[in-house]
DNA sequence: ACCTGAACACCGTTCAAGT
DNA sequence: ACCTGAACACCGTTCAAGT
């Protein structure tokens, strides 16, 4: 009955004391620094507690285990990215075709750059099996969010909204990774930022019936 | 000077004798098999060795260490994908732009669905950072075919033919992983081909000056 | 209630010894 | 020329003992 792997991922224990509030703050963050200078490889188990100034056991107690760290911060990241969208389509709420698919495009866009050194680290962990149930997560918010949009664009009206949102947030979530894993120097992410809302535009162009 | 790292991917020695060639060709075969049927996290350099009916010592004499070993899988399936894209920029040559964004479209997706079974697996391996060169490879084959195919489209003239051609080999090769990690059930690869095709076409009008 | 760190099981990799 | 498998180093995880 139901996913039987999520429970392996939960926090172990729930901190109720001030000091272990703090223990799980300084695990948390030493996961993230860890995972910057040592890179997801040479990430250890031991190397994280050390750098939080506990020992391994102290971070077996409040996550199971080491996936569970990772996982911890690929939430806190892939929550970041639907939020950015979110919001983007709650500013654009009645705009016209052109500046929403710029409006989207560019929300995206931004986020991602705003934490670029983290996210191809993460990218490895994403892929992990149990992590399905967090990109779904996000992708879902994604994808309300633009149904909703799409709803009051001054435009048009469109035939089947949801089925687009999916397709505009599949290809926002799964293009731009694949953008950034070349090199994307200073001009490239303008130049993607262009491309897609000119696709964009002409998707929902082609998409929507007489205005 | 140059990627210090590639000599350590690259075979540790050339088989000379029939036998060595039959034990490459078992460890390699047995590399899919074990990704198959225990996935990439439970994948064993031991178990390999034993399903392809050798000792571990042995699998060390051809392949340097354990990501070599998926490398070489991940390899001949970019390359399998690659292929798929210029075969269809070849059969598509001087043809018009809807026809063109279906045919590539159409062909990447069958490629993909070819062997849908082993993909999840691969991209595990495909984001540990050495990848990074085996997927560029495979990007810019398809760049150059869809390039060569728009110089010769019927419909019309693009200002920048290698922008295009890289904006949709990216959202090809990066959207399609993402539609693939949701339950992809059977008619959603037609919607999503459906729903591409349109993207694709919307765009190259959108980027054509007068025919 | 929270923390420690030695101990255990397991995996990647090597190398001396075999045919 | 090719193969074997015990041995080594290292990492994830646990648990008895501490405060």
């Amino acid at each position: 009955m139901g996913n039987g792997l999520a429970p392996t991922l939960t926090p172990r224990k729930s901190p109720r004391q001030d000091r272990s509030i703090a223990t799980v703050d300084a695990i948390f963050e030493a996961t993230i620094q860890v995972l910057l200078s040592d890179g997801p490889t040479r990430l250890t188990t031991t190397r994280v507690a050390h750098r939080a100034g506990v020992s391994v056991g102290t971070l077996y107690q409040y996550f199971p285990n080491k996936q569970a760290l990772l996982f911890a911060v690929l939430e806190q990241h892939l929550s970041t990215l639907a939020e950015a969208v979110e919001n983007a389509c709650r500013d654009n709420q009645g705009a016209n075709i052109e500046t929403i698919a710029a409006g989207v495009v560019k929300a995206y866009l931004a986020a991602r750059m705003a934490q670029s050194e983290i996210s191809p680290a993460l990218y490895l962990v994403a892929m992990e099996l149990d992590a399905r149930a967090l990109i779904e997560a996000a992708t879902r918010r994604s994808e309300q969010a633009i149904e909703a949009l799409l709803f009051g664009a001054s435009d048009g009206r469109f035939n089947d909204p949801y089925v687009i949102a999916q397709t505009l947030t599949a290809v926002i979530f799964g293009t731009v990774p694949a953008f950034c894993m070349r090199v994307m120097p200073h001009a490239a992410s303008v130049e993607a930022e262009k491309q897609l809302t000119l696709m964009f535009s002409g998707y929902l162009a082609a998409s929507c019936k007489a205005a």
